[in-house]
DNA sequence: AACAGGGGCAACCGCTTGCCG
DNA sequence: TCGGCAAGCGGTTGCCCCTGT
């Protein structure tokens, strides 16, 4: 069955040919393809548009990096993928020259089973249950259960039952960097020590605080998408009845992908209590437009009782010294997911476990694996 | 040398999304 | 608001090639 684009005409099926190849190449460099349905017609392939842009995107773009892909690839299919999920087309953003059927074709060819072979789901990203490799390390991970310094005093508790989905999001003041700041009024009286060098001990009682860099400022682009959707991740099973509604969209200036450079934080999060965040605006998109390193920073936090939307955007300064007063929080409905610009933004736990695992570099299962491609 | 099996990859299928009239 | 169309996207298929027997 041929596509209904094309089902009316005659097209050919197949591999492609390299005279078709150069038909195709001629065409689009001399006139672009502002239609693919016109395409095929005009430079004399007796295709269909939807064949002809494919074999375009996916062989023919004069950008597409041919040949293995690199371990720094591999592992940023991995890093992506723990986040996204099966999101092929988002996680071929992150490579440049790779298209979405290539590292969708690596990863069922490779990494699935690399993954498998090394006792991790490749789904979850978790060990598996019937993981033969030792079994120390627990079959899943709760969302809160971060892979830090010293793991055993930093993880967090999952979020109570009663705390709907929708209070986990926040709102982005600013789109052009973030920090969740925490309520250090209301510290856990029992929360885990701070770990030496916290840089947000002083008064900060509780919180959690991850910090990443982009490294790469000059290739990532302009957008910072992690709205899950339909995650795929079980992990958010584990978060007290938050629907998979939760995500994360940043539409930044210059963002920054979290990637393997960064470093998190935590300390516990007393169950009961609404794991809320909140943000404040990193002044750093200029410093991403000049292609320097930029160091951003969240803060996970809890509210005192309630939920509240403090409404002004804040601002670092504002945050670092008294971030009680000016906490930028939220009670957000699902229905601020995609809003542009400077609006509002969801902000996704799985996601903070996702970074703080491959942030992390301590505990991170994959980490601790051999590498051995 | 011939054959079978498996892996890798290009291409296709069909659903979803976005745009436009 | 709705329908049609094109593009985007993820899942799946099938062919080709390599390797082992």
């Amino acid at each position: 069955m041929g596509h209904h684009c094309c089902s009316k005409q005659k097209v050919k099926r197949g591999l492609w040919s390299p005279e078709e190849d150069e038909k195709l190449v001629g065409y689009i460099s001399e006139h672009g393809h502002s239609c693919w349905s016109s395409v095929p017609k005009h430079a004399g392939l007796q295709r269909c548009g939807k064949s002809c842009r494919l074999r375009w995107i996916n062989y023919l773009r004069p950008d597409l990096k041919r040949g293995t892909f690199s371990e720094q690839e591999e592992r940023t299919i991995i890093d992506v993928h723990r986040i996204l999920g099966n999101r092929w087309a988002q996680i071929a953003k992150h490579l440049p020259g790779r298209t979405d059927n290539e590292v969708k074709n690596f990863w069922n060819s490779c990494i699935k089973k690399k993954l498998i072979a090394q006792g991790l789901d490749p789904k979850t990203h978790n060990l598996l249950p019937a993981n033969g490799g030792g079994g120390a390390a627990p079959a899943a991970t709760t969302p809160f259960t971060i892979s830090a310094p010293a793991k055993s005093a930093f993880e967090v508790a999952p979020a109570p039952a009663m705390v709907p989905a929708s209070l986990y999001d926040i709102v982005v003041p600013s789109p052009t960097g973030m920090l969740m700041a925490h309520d250090h009024h209301h510290r856990a009286a029992a929360a885990a020590p701070m770990p030496a060098g916290y840089p947000y001990t002083d008064g900060n009682g509780g919180g959690m605080l991850m910090s990443f860099s982009d490294q790469n400022a000059g290739v990532h682009a302009s957008s910072m998408d992690f709205m899950n959707g339909s995650s795929s991740s079980s992990s958010m099973d584990h978060a007290g009845g938050m629907a998979n509604c939760n995500g994360f969209s940043a539409s930044m200036g210059a963002s920054a992908f979290m990637d393997e450079t960064a470093t998190m934080w935590a300390n516990s999060v007393e169950p009961g209590i609404g794991v809320v965040a909140g943000m404040l605006v990193a002044q750093q998109q200029q410093q991403r437009q000049q292609g320097l390193v930029v160091q951003e920073e969240v803060v996970l936090g809890r509210p005192p009782t309630a939920l509240l939307n403090c409404g002004a955007a804040t601002t670092g300064a504002a945050v670092h010294a008294d971030n009680s007063a000016s906490v930028e929080m939220v009670d957000v409905s699902s229905a601020v997911y995609g809003s542009a610009g400077a609006g509002p933004t969801a902000f996704d736990l799985e996601l903070m476990e996702s970074c703080g695992m491959f942030c992390g570099g301590a505990g991170n299962a994959i980490d601790q694996l051999p590498w051995d491609c």
